[in-house]
This record gives structure tokens, sequence and C-alpha cells, in this order.
DNA sequence: AATATATATGCATAATTATACAAACAATCT
DNA sequence: AGATTGTTTGTATAATTATGCATATATATT
């Protein structure tokens, strides 16, 4: 089913683009081969709690993510455990293995949650890669990312 | 001009109840005498950089306060300037004089700044009342508000 | 005061978004 | 397997929201 890996997907592309309507996103999405409506997307951002606000660089419409909304963080949550294969730390770095083709929306969805000491948070196809101001807290983030992960 | 007003106003509606359109907004807004149109509605809440979301609650949408967004705590702001004619202290308590009829929006606007400490806040017509857990919470209180509206 | 300029609003409508309904598809049960 | 139930999606359209343009109202300028 390609409704999860989308709509991580469409996570990523609002955190990368400043897509100001549905129809916007449905174009990017078509790019990427998700083969999809606007009514789809619509009811995508109903569950993942988008929402609609004034960029304060361009003064036009976008969409964002709801930090009020504790449905949809249910949801980022939903999506991490769908695409997370595996966790683990070496040194300053956590290292996040994800299904492929996933990694990019992970790592925005992990952005999310605003860790502490984050240095900066890279990635390629299936691999995030989040690094830390020093290992003590690499350690700490990846038992925070494991118990969310497995509540 | 009853712009300043209205838009503050709509801010307690929202605060108070669970609106989920703009028409209902104007509906609650003639209630309350306020002469208006869906178009002008849709400006306001672009202003207030209020945002549409799904209600936790209810399941349903609703417009609410957009946190996020810098361009529209300066709205607040300039709506405290425009409605509160004076600060004072007593006790644990932070009394605010405001315009006729706008106390109540302005006790929202004020439960939006998160302020320490905060017991409660109730208002009259012309008047909000902060109260605070001790005497000094009420002064560095005071302090931080005379600091927003003279900034 | 008269004129010019800026701001706010309504009307009409274009643009955008949400959703009822039907169809496709997947999952579960007998 | 076939029947049953639940989920996801598209189509068509209803519902909602944003905005161009005209007008009114306020503000500034001479």
């Amino acid at each position: 089913m390609a409704r999860s890996a989308r709509q991580s997907k469409i996570l990523e592309i609002i955190s990368t683009y400043e897509v100001d309507t549905q129809e916007d996103l449905v174009l990017k999405l078509r790019e990427l081969n998700f083969d999809v409506t606007q009514a789809t997307v619509s009811r995508d951002i109903k569950e993942l709690g988008l929402i609609k606000i004034l960029s304060n660089e361009t003064g036009k419409y976008k969409y964002a993510f709801a930090d009020t909304n504790s449905q949809a963080s249910n949801k980022y949550i939903f999506l991490l455990k769908e695409a997370v294969i595996s966790l683990k730390t070496i040194k300053n770095f956590v290292i996040v293995r994800t299904l492929k083709g996933m990694a990019s929306s992970i790592c925005s969805i992990i952005d999310k949650f605003n860790l502490e000491d984050v240095m900066g948070c890279v990635n390629g196809d299936d691999t995030v890669m989040i690094i830390f101001s020093n290992n003590e807290e690499s350690e700490y983030a990846l038992n925070r990312l494991e118990n969310i992960i497995n509540s």
C-alpha cells in the first residue's frame, strides 16, 4: 500500500517547498510517481493534521505542520513505526535504517521532534544520520526514538 | 474604525466556540453587531494568521491560533496596543483597563502569551484581571506586558 | 476646503478544498 | 473458493475560501 509512503512524502515535500495548494502537491507527488488526485491529498492533509498558514517569508499561503495537533503527532509516530527498520548509535551519531526511499521523509519527521543538541540530520535513500554535539546525547536520543517507536 | 475591535472579537470567538466556517464566524459577529461579510472575515483571518485545524475533541475542523506565525503575534501585539488603556498591579493581580467591550478579547490574547504562574484570567466589559500565584509574579508580568505594549 | 492618496469593505465570482457516493481493492471468515 | 466486511481511492460536485474590481471611507497634502 502506497498510502503511508505517500503521506510521509507529503511531509517531506511541505518541509522542502512552499506548497500553497493541494493541486500543487498533486503535481509534485506525480513527479515522484505517486499517481494521486486532489481528493486523496485533501484526505491525507486532514489525517496528517496539516494546516495552511501565511508564510512569514513570502506572505503567501503554504501548508505546514500543525504542532498543536496531537492526532497529527500520532500519525507521525505511526509513519515512523512503518518505515523505520533499525536504529543504532555510533559515537555522536544515530543511524536510522528505513524502507527504501523513505529516508528523506523520516528525516523530516525526526526534525519535528526537536531532539536536544542535534547538530544536523542528513539522509540518503534508506538511511538517516542524525548528528549530535556529543556521544551522550546520541545515546539519549536513541533511547527516546526507541521509546517513541515502541510506544 | 471597527476593524481592530472586530479582529480581536474574532480571536475571542474562536477561543470560546468551535468555529468551523467563515460563514459561522460571520453569523456570530453579526449577533454582536459587527455587520460584516465573509470576504472581510477571510481577510481578517489571513491577517490574524489563524488556521483551520482538526479539533482533537470533536474531530471536525475549527479555526485556531497559529502559534508558529510571527506576523500573527505582531498582530496580537498591535491589538493590545490599540485596546489597552492602562496596566497596574495590586497584590497578586494585574488589572488591565481596556476600551469598552474589548476586555474579553484582550483576555483571550493575554492567555496566548502563557505568562508564568497565571492562576486565571477574568474580565468584565472594560477590565481584565489576571490572577497570579504570588505578588512577585504579578510584578514581573506587569513588566512583561508593559514591554510588549511599548515595543 | 478641495484634491490626492491610502485603507477597508462589499459584491460577484474564481479558486480551492471537502465530501457523498460508487467502484476497486484488500483482509477475514465460513 | 466464495461471501462478507472494511479500507482506500476516484469522480463529480457541493461547500468553502480567496480575491479582482468597484466603491466607500478615512488620512494626508496643498
